[in-house]
DNA sequence: ACGATCACGTA
DNA sequence: AACGTACGTGATCGTG
C-alpha cells in the first residue's frame, strides 16, 4: 500500500493492513488480485529505489531467497502435545482460583486483580502501601514496582503475601491466556501442529518477527513457563534438533570494534562475562565471584543497548554512582567499544541511517531531533541496530545455505522455527549425528567475522529439554 | 468494534 | 517516542 502510494502515486482501493484472518473470501480475492497487479507494476521502481539505497544485494542474496524457506517453515508447522496443553490450562485455572481467593482475602474485598486501576486502588489507596513510579494514568503496578512494594513491606515488618499472590496471579493468567489457551485455539485439528507466520518486513533491524501465534516468545525463564515449552514436540518418529549461536551479538561487537581483548577472548573461547568482570572489578579472572560475573553480564548487555547509569543502577539494584563507575571502567578497559559507539552515532547523524554488515539500512532520523529524549533514543537505536541487524543477517544467510545443503542431501531434515539466534529442526533419529554436524558447520561459517562464531547444538523429545 | 494503556513473554 | 534494543499478545477500559 505504502509503496504503491510512494512509487506509483496510486491509491490502493483495498486496505492492506490489519489482520486478515476474519476477512470474507470475496474481499480477499479482490484484495489479492489488486496486490498482485500492483506488485508487478512496482518491480522496476522498487529495483531503482533499492539500487539508490545500496541494498540490492540484501534483497537479491538474502531476503528473496529466504522468503520461500520461511513459507515452507510456516507450511510445515510444529507439533504440539494437545492433551498436555489442556492439562496445563486446567492446572493453571485451578491455581488462579486459589491465588485469587488468597489475594481477595488479604485485601479484605473482591476485585479484579487483572485491572491495574483496581489494583492501584486496593494497594495504594485502601491498604496505604507506598506507591513508586508513576504511569500516564496513576501509579505503576508492574512486577518491578510490586517487588519494591514487597521489599518495603518486609522492612516495615509487614507480610508481603498479597504482593507475592498478585505476582503469582499475573504469571499464571499470562501463561494461560497468552500461551496454553491461545495455542490450543490455533492447533490444526487434522495435523496437531501450529503454523506461525514469519514476518519479513516488520522489524526495523532486519530481524524476523513471528505472529499468530508468536513462536518466538514461548516461555523459558521460569519453571512453570517451561512446562509450556515442553508441549512443543517432534512429529511421530522424529526428534527435535536445536542449534543456537553463543553470544552472537557480543561477537559481532568484537568484530566491529576490533577490540583486542574481546577478540582474544572469543578466539580462545574464554568466558566473556568473566573477562568483563575481571576488567571492571579489577580482580584476577580466577577470583571473579558468581555475583560479579552475573553483574558483568548485565553490563555487557547494557553497553550493547546504550543503557545509562540510571538504568543500570535500577537493574542491578545498586547506587547510581556505582553503576556509573562500572560503565566508566568498562569503557576504560575496552576503549575501542567507546570509539565504535562514537563513530556510529556520528555516521547516523551525518547520513541519517546506519548499516549492518550485509549493507542493510536502518534509518535513524531521530538522532538529529531537537528533543533530548528523542535524540538519545535515536542514538541508542543507531548503536544497537548494526549489532542486532548483523546477527539477523548471519542467521538468515545460514538458513539459506542450510536449505541448499539439505536439498542436496535429499531433505533429510526440515526447519521448523527461527528464534533470532536459534534454529529448530525436525529430524529422523538416524540423521541426528550428521544433521548436528551440518548445522554447526553451516551456522558457524555463514559469515566470516574477526571473532569466530560458536554454535551449541542440542536434541530432545521436546523443546524444553534443549533449552 | 476499536484503540489506548498497562503489563509481560522472548532474543 | 521517555533515562536498554527488537518484537507480539492479552485484559481492561474508555470511546465510538
Amino acid at each position: 500500500g505504502d509503496m504503491a502510494r510512494n512509487l506509483l502515486n496510486v491509491e490502493p482501493s483495498h486496505e492492506f493492513e490489519g489482520r486478515k484472518d476474519t476477512e470474507p473470501d470475496e474481499h480477499r480475492a479482490q484484495r489479492l488480485t489488486e496486490e498482485a497487479d500492483l506488485a508487478l507494476l512496482l518491480v522496476e521502481p522498487a529495483r531503482s529505489a533499492m539500487r539508490s539505497a545500496g541494498v540490492e544485494s540484501v534483497f537479491d542474496d538474502i531476503e528473496l531467497p529466504l522468503a520461500p524457506i520461511l513459507a515452507e517453515m510456516e507450511r510445515t508447522g510444529i507439533a504440539v502435545n494437545v492433551s498436555a496443553l489442556k492439562g496445563l490450562s486446567d492446572g493453571f485455572d485451578q491455581a488462579i482460583r486459589d491465588v485469587e481467593a488468597v489475594v481477595h482475602s488479604l485485601a479484605g474485598e473482591k476485585f479484579n486483580i487483572a485491572s491495574p486501576k483496581q489494583l492501584q486502588a486496593v494497594l495504594f489507596d485502601k491498604m496505604g502501601l507506598k506507591a513508586g513510579r508513576k504511569t500516564k494514568s496513576g501509579y505503576s503496578t508492574d512486577s518491578t514496582a510490586l517487588e519494591q512494594v514487597a521489599a518495603e513491606m518486609v522492612s516495615n515488618g509487614q507480610d508481603p503475601a498479597i504482593v507475592a499472590g498478585i505476582l503469582e496471579f499475573r504469571e499464571l493468567t499470562k501463561l494461560k491466556a497468552t500461551y496454553t489457551d491461545a495455542l490450543l485455539n490455533l492447533v490444526d485439528p487434522n495435523t496437531g501442529r501450529v503454523h506461525t507466520t514469519f514476518n519479513q518486513t516488520v522489524a526495523a533491524t532486519g530481524r524476523l518477527s513471528s505472529s499468530d501465534p508468536n513462536l518466538q516468545n514461548i516461555p523459558v525463564r521460569t519453571g512453570i513457563g517451561r512446562k509450556i515449552r515442553r508441549a512443543f514436540i517432534p512429529g511421530p518418529g522424529k526428534v527435535l534438533l536445536s542449534a543456537d549461536y553463543s553470544q552472537i551479538e557480543l561477537r559481532v561487537l568484537a568484530h566491529y570494534t576490533e577490540d583486542p581483548e574481546l577478540l582474544r577472548a572469543f578466539r580462545e573461547d574464554e568466558d566473556i562475562h568473566r573477562i568483563t568482570a575481571s576488567r571492571i572489578f579489577g580482580v584476577p579472572e580466577d577470583a571473579v565471584t558468581p555475583d560479579q560475573r552475573r553483574d558483568a553480564k548485565t553490563v555487557n548487555f547494557a553497553v550493547l543497548y546504550g543503557q545509562s547509569d540510571f538504568g543500570l543502577s535500577a537493574q542491578l539494584k545498586i547506587p547510581r554512582a556505582e553503576a556509573k563507575r562500572y560503565i566508566e571502567q568498562y569503557f576504560e578497559r575496552f576503549p575501542s567499544v567507546k570509539d565504535y559507539i562514537a563513530r556510529t552515532v556520528v555516521e547516523a547523524r551525518e547520513t541519517g541511517f546506519v548499516r549492518t554488515l550485509s549493507g542493510r539500512r536502518r534509518p535513524v532520523p531521530e538522532v538529529n531531533d531537537r528533543n533530548f529524549n528523542i535524540r538519545n533514543f535515536g542514538e541508542r537505536a543507531a548503536v544497537n541496530s548494526p549489532i542486532q541487524g548483523t546477527a539477523a543477517d548471519i542467521i538468515k544467510v545460514a538458513m539459506i545455505r542450510l536449505r541448499e545443503e539439505l536439498r542436496k542431501l535429499g531433505d533429510p531434515a526440515v526447519m521448523l522455527l527461527q528464534v533470532h539466534d536459534e534454529l529448530v529442526l525436525e529430524v529422523p533419529p538416524e540423521q541426528l549425528e550428521s544433521m548436528s554436524h551440518l548445522l554447526r558447520e553451516v551456522m558457524e561459517n555463514a559469515w566470516p567475522l574477526n571473532a569466530p562464531l560458536k554454535v551449541d547444538v542440542k536434541h530432545g523429545e521436546n523443546w524444553d529439554e534443549m533449552a
